[in-house]
Parts: C-alpha cells; sequence; structure tokens
DNA sequence: ATGAGTGGCCAC
DNA sequence: AAACGTGGCCACTCAT
C-alpha cells in the first residue's frame, strides 16, 4: 500500500461543500467513512475544534470548523454507515459531542484500540502505525508547523500543509482500519470489543472527576511545606547541604563515618528510605522526612489545588490501554497510587481529600448520612489475582481454600501447607503463606521469596517444595504458559500468551518470557475490571464512577441512589460463573476516601 | 530553557 | 534450572 494518488480537499466554498456532499453519496452503504479533528490544543475542556476532517482510503476533505461546521453536521445527519477514528472516544467525539455532533456509540471503530489488541507490542500513535502499514513516508509527518510563526492554536484553516495535514489522517485512519480489521475478527474481538466499550465509559468518568476537599488540601499543603522548608534551612545551616541531593548527602555522611553498601541499579550508591533508616544520624532523619513530605505537597496537594475545577473536581486522565497487561493507568494525578499507609499520618491525609461531592463541606460527620447527603461507594474484589492463579492451576485443594466462606483464605493455605489446623490470622506463617503466593504470581524465583518473606533460603526452598507438592497446577500452569510462548516464538516470531477471557495477546520482552505468568494473572484480573465495569454501566452506575484501581471501582452517588447502587455493585461484582472459584467484592462507603481518621485529621493538621 | 536519564516511592 | 509483575511522577543531574 502506499499513498500514491490520494486527494486531499478543503471545503472552503459552496461548490466543494456540494462536491463533498456528492462524494459522499456515492459512497457504498456499508462502506466506512474515517473522520478526525485538528483542535486547538488537547484539552477537551477549554479548547476547540479547528478542522473537522472525513474521507475514505483515497480522498480525504478538511472542513474548516468555524465557517463551515454546518457541513460535517449535515454528514453526521446523512451518513448511516460505520465511522472510524483514531481515539475518537476519548478525544474527537468527546470535542464533537460539546459542539452539539452525536455519533452513536454503536457506529464507531477504532484505530488505536485495534492496534493495542493486535500489536500490543508495537506504537499505537496514527503516524507510527501508519509507517509500518500504509506507508512508510507517513511515519514521518506531523512537522507542518516547523519553519513556520503559527502554533496548532493560531494557524489558518486555510494554510495549505496544515489542512493537507488534516485531510491525509482520515486517509491513514481508513486504511488502517482496512488493515487491523480482518485481523481482530480473526484474532481477538472479544479482547476489541471489551477495550472499546471501556474507553465509552471511562471517558465519561473522566468528565464526572472526583471531588476534592480543597480548602483541606490548601492547609496541609502550606504546613507541609513549612516544614520543608525549615529542613531546607536547617541542612543548610548545619551541613551545606540541599537535602534533596543525595550523592552531597552520601559524601557528608561517609565523611560522618557511614559505610554504605547498597548499591542502586547503575551502581550508584543508594539512599533510599531502607538504606536512610539504618543510618543514626541527624542528617538522615531530616533527609527522610523531608522526602516524604515534599512528595505528598508537590504531587498531591499541589495539583489538587491548582488543578481542581470550579466545582473542586479533578479530572485524571483514565489510559486504558497504556499497559501491557490491559491494566489502566491513570494520570493527572495519578489516583491508583495514593497514599494508604494508616502508619503514616500525612500520607493517609492525600487520601482522605478525596471526598463525596454531594456533602458539603461543614456538614459535620456526625450528621452524616450516605443514603441522605450521598457517598462514596468503594467495592473492591478479593485476592483476585489469587483466586486467578486457583483457577488457572486447577487444583482442587487450592480452589476448595476460597470455598470457605467463614475462612480467611490465607489461612486456608497456611493449614494445608504445614498441615496445622491451629493457625489464625496473626501467625507469621500466613504471612509466609501470602508472600508465596504473590511471589508465584509475580514470577519471584526462590531468592527474591525468601528476601521478600524474611525468611532463610533453606526454608524457603522446604516452604516451596511443599506448596508444590500439594498444588502441582500452579507449576503445570507455569509450564504450558512457557511451552506455548516458547513455541509460538518459533512459528511467529514471538513469545506471547493469550488471554483464556478474550484471547488477547500478552506479549512478553525477550529473555522475559516468566513474565507471562503474571501478564495472565494480573491481565485476566483487568480485564474482569473491564467486563465489570460495562456491566455496571449497563446497570445504571455509569453516571457515577469515577476511578477504578485495578481491582476496585470507585463511585460518587447521591443521597437517594446510595442503597440501590450498593446493591447493584454487590450483584455484579459478586459472581460465581466467570471462574472456577466464586469472585468475591466488597462495598464500603464513606464521606471520603481512606475515611478513617478523618475530622481528626484535620483538627490535627488546623493545630 | 528544555529534555532524557536516574533514583526514589506510592499504589495494586 | 531459574526468573518478583504493572504503572505515574517527583527532584535531581547532566546534556543539548
Amino acid at each position: 500500500m502506499s499513498l500514491d494518488g490520494v486527494q486531499l480537499k478543503l471545503v472552503d466554498s459552496i461548490d466543494q461543500a456540494y462536491d463533498l456532499l456528492r462524494w459522499l453519496d456515492e459512497r457504498r452503504p456499508l462502506d466506512a467513512l474515517g473522520l478526525d479533528l485538528e483542535t486547538t490544543g488537547l484539552s477537551r475542556q477549554t479548547d476547540r475544534i479547528k478542522l473537522a476532517q472525513i474521507g475514505d482510503g483515497m480522498t480525504g476533505w478538511a472542513i474548516p470548523w468555524h465557517h463551515w461546521n454546518g457541513v460535517l453536521r449535515d454528514v453526521v445527519k446523512r451518513w448511516k454507515g460505520r465511522w472510524i477514528t483514531h481515539n475518537g472516544p476519548g478525544f474527537d467525539l468527546v470535542f464533537l459531542r460539546r459542539a452539539g455532533v452525536d455519533i452513536p456509540q454503536h457506529l464507531v471503530d477504532d484505530t488505536m484500540v485495534r492496534s493495542a489488541v493486535n500489536e500490543p507490542h508495537m506504537s499505537k500513535g496514527l503516524k507510527q502505525q501508519a509507517g509500518r502499514h500504509v506507508d512508510a513516508a507517513a511515519g514521518g509527518l506531523g512537522e507542518v508547523l516547523k519553519g513556520t510563526a503559527w502554533t496548532w492554536e493560531n494557524v489558518p484553516e486555510t494554510f495549505g500543509p496544515y489542512w493537507q495535514y488534516g485531510a491525509l489522517d482520515p486517509i491513514l485512519t481508513y486504511r488502517l482500519e482496512e488493515y487491523h480489521r480482518p485481523i481482530t475478527e480473526r484474532e481477538s474481538q472479544r479482547a476489541y470489543d471489551l477495550e472499546l466499550a471501556t474507553q465509552f465509559v471511562t471517558e465519561r468518568m473522566e468528565r464526572y472527576g472526583a471531588h476534592v476537599d480543597r480548602e483541606a488540601a490548601r492547609v496541609a499543603y502550606e504546613k507541609f511545606i513549612r516544614f520543608c522548608l525549615e529542613v531546607e534551612k536547617w541542612c543548610q545551616l548545619n551541613y551545606s547541604v540541599k537535602p534533596g541531593s543525595n550523592q552531597a548527602v552520601v559524601q557528608i555522611l561517609q565523611n560522618a563515618g557511614h559505610t554504605f553498601s547498597k548499591a542502586t541499579a547503575t551502581g550508584a550508591v543508594a539512599l533510599d528510605a531502607d538504606v536512610l533508616e539504618g543510618i543514626s544520624h541527624p542528617l538522615a532523619q531530616q533527609v527522610l522526612a523531608r522526602r516524604q513530605l515534599q512528595k505528598l505537597a508537590s504531587t498531591y496537594l499541589r495539583f489538587y489545588i491548582d488543578n481542581a475545577d470550579t466545582d473542586d473536581l479533578l479530572h485524571p486522565s483514565i489510559n486504558t490501554l497504556a499497559a501491557r497487561t490491559s491494566r489502566m493507568s491513570v494520570s493527572e494525578p495519578n489516583m491508583q497510587n495514593l497514599p494508604r499507609q494508616v502508619t503514616n499520618d500525612a500520607a493517609d491525609l492525600v487520601r482522605n481529600m478525596i471526598t463525596c461531592r454531594y456533602v458539603t463541606r461543614d456538614l459535620a460527620e456526625d450528621t452524616w448520612r450516605p443514603t441522605v447527603h450521598g457517598s462514596l461507594l468503594m467495592c473492591d474484589f478479593a485476592q483476585i489475582e489469587m483466586r486467578l492463579l486457583a483457577h488457572f492451576s486447577g487444583d482442587q485443594a487450592m480452589i476448595d481454600a476460597f470455598s470457605y466462606s467463614d475462612l480467611d483464605f490465607f489461612i486456608a493455605l497456611a493449614r494445608q501447607i504445614y498441615q496445622d489446623e491451629t493457625i489464625t490470622k496473626k501467625d507469621p506463617r500466613r504471612q509466609i503463606t501470602k508472600i508465596s503466593g504473590y511471589a508465584k504470581i509475580y514470577g519471584a524465583g526462590l531468592r527474591k521469596f525468601a528476601q521478600s518473606a524474611g525468611i532463610p533460603e533453606a526454608q524457603a526452598r522446604e516452604f516451596l517444595r511443599r506448596f508444590d507438592a500439594l498444588y502441582p497446577g500452579v507449576q503445570r500452569f507455569t509450564n504450558d504458559t512457557l511451552n506455548e510462548a516458547f513455541e509460538r516464538q518459533k512459528t511467529d516470531g514471538l513469545a506471547y500468551a493469550r488471554s483464556p477471557f478474550t484471547n488477547r495477546r500478552f506479549v512478553a520482552d525477550s529473555r522475559k518470557e516468566f513474565a507471562l505468568i503474571n501478564y495472565l494473572i494480573q491481565g485476566s484480573a483487568a480485564e474482569i475490571l473491564k467486563m465489570k465495569i460495562l456491566e455496571l454501566d449497563a446497570a445504571g452506575l455509569g453516571p457515577w464512577m469515577f476511578l477504578p484501581v485495578h481491582d476496585e471501582v470507585l463511585l460518587d452517588v447521591p443521597g437517594e441512589h446510595v442503597l440501590d447502587a450498593a446493591e447493584t455493585l454487590q450483584h455484579v461484582m459478586n459472581d460465581d460463573q466467570l471462574i472456577s472459584v466464586p469472585l468475591r467484592a466488597e462495598v464500603s462507603y464513606g464521606r471520603r476516601w481512606g475515611s478513617k481518621l478523618d475530622w481528626v485529621q484535620e483538627k490535627v493538621l488546623a493545630a
């Protein structure tokens, strides 16, 4: 395929508008239209459409939005066929909807999603993809404004290179669809359907947003920063060093007689929390304390204050296609890694500042009634990855350990492994068992397992021997996955595993094929969460979901819907049919996320 | 001034 | 036989 002979056209007269509509009428009803937009920028809240482009494999039309948007509206009214976008659900369709142009979800296909599913190890970008599958020259496009005084915001729509660059995009999109569609249909239709549908739901989550207690964030920020400044002054005064300059701090501590043994990945002297905690020197303690508070203040509090909108809502981006396991990631801010340690008040605070939008700030905790004033609902799967390990292994003993309704899974497992029915929650053997489970899931070897469990390698070896004897299915699952991957390496040139749920390909880096075990488990968990989010959406909870966290979904629900929503969550997320052990989910609620210390912390802050 | 790389660290 | 996985984002350093 090449781009020879393509036609690029600009709609800037009535005649050309009619040309476009005539061209449209000649499209076959079963054909598709490529669709793309050029905008003033990337913000879906504040930026505007400059150019709308449609096309097929040979002809691309650029429609200047300000003067000729009526033409695009007319096209949307007339066209009954499919639409092909590249990141449409997350971008172009959002801009169009805001402009009052609604393209029905069921008519949309998307080449970014197709690429992510068909070739998860490759770049998903339109130009990069087109360079691979359409025309090598297409990969080098995208610098039309270089050497001009224009920006994406103020370039005239009629500037030749600009609109031509734009008009080419629907052509590329259309061609990519032609390339990908047969592959998707043959290889991974279910994964594609799942991913595409998920994008429409997560885009709504982004718009709905997360409510933040901005006032509390301001107070905490001031306090944290004041502390950091004092530490910096102290370090300067006493040691003439910046507490953030690790190597300089190391120098000083070395001069004071401390020796360092831990190295970083590249061989430098490590100065992480672990190392600092082991040094009895006032500088070490100050460096550590400042590092923690500085991180919290700048990553979260500063972000909350600067980026919440006028309704105190954050709108983080949810990327459904970032991780090779199909996990979703979240950015600006990354709300999937808000500190959770209850032992650290300062850290816990950051999570507690995510609050229910329907509760006014002055409403005292003891007068708050979730079913009256509204509530956050948090619904998370219990040990979903361990359940998937049991499912994949097929070991009856491990499967059984999930079927005692009144017994913790890891206690049940520990009792089997240690042959001791007296093991309870606090028994250290439960913790070792738990760590071993995650070691299996992550693909850890003996050494790393012993390390994480804090036991001698001999003891770890004995433990794993018993584990493997009791649950031979885990090793069988591991071996089968790897053997299959190596077979595929020979035939397809690529080591990969396939999702049992959607037939998705999980691709491993070379020499890290063992990671496929983890990809299957983590990826299946991710796919299950996506499936469940779609079910929740279909069950009517779409308007209130705002955040996925790998095995959990968060909702912000008005009071009159709280009970219904909680019941729906229970009903949808608990599932006895999907895999060979029951899937269990717990619903919790609160005025704040985290919520354990709540108002107490606000008082601490005020002090 | 900007960007890439590193080290560090939070989550699941 | 042996192999801990996936992300995002900060401060800092050194390069262009």
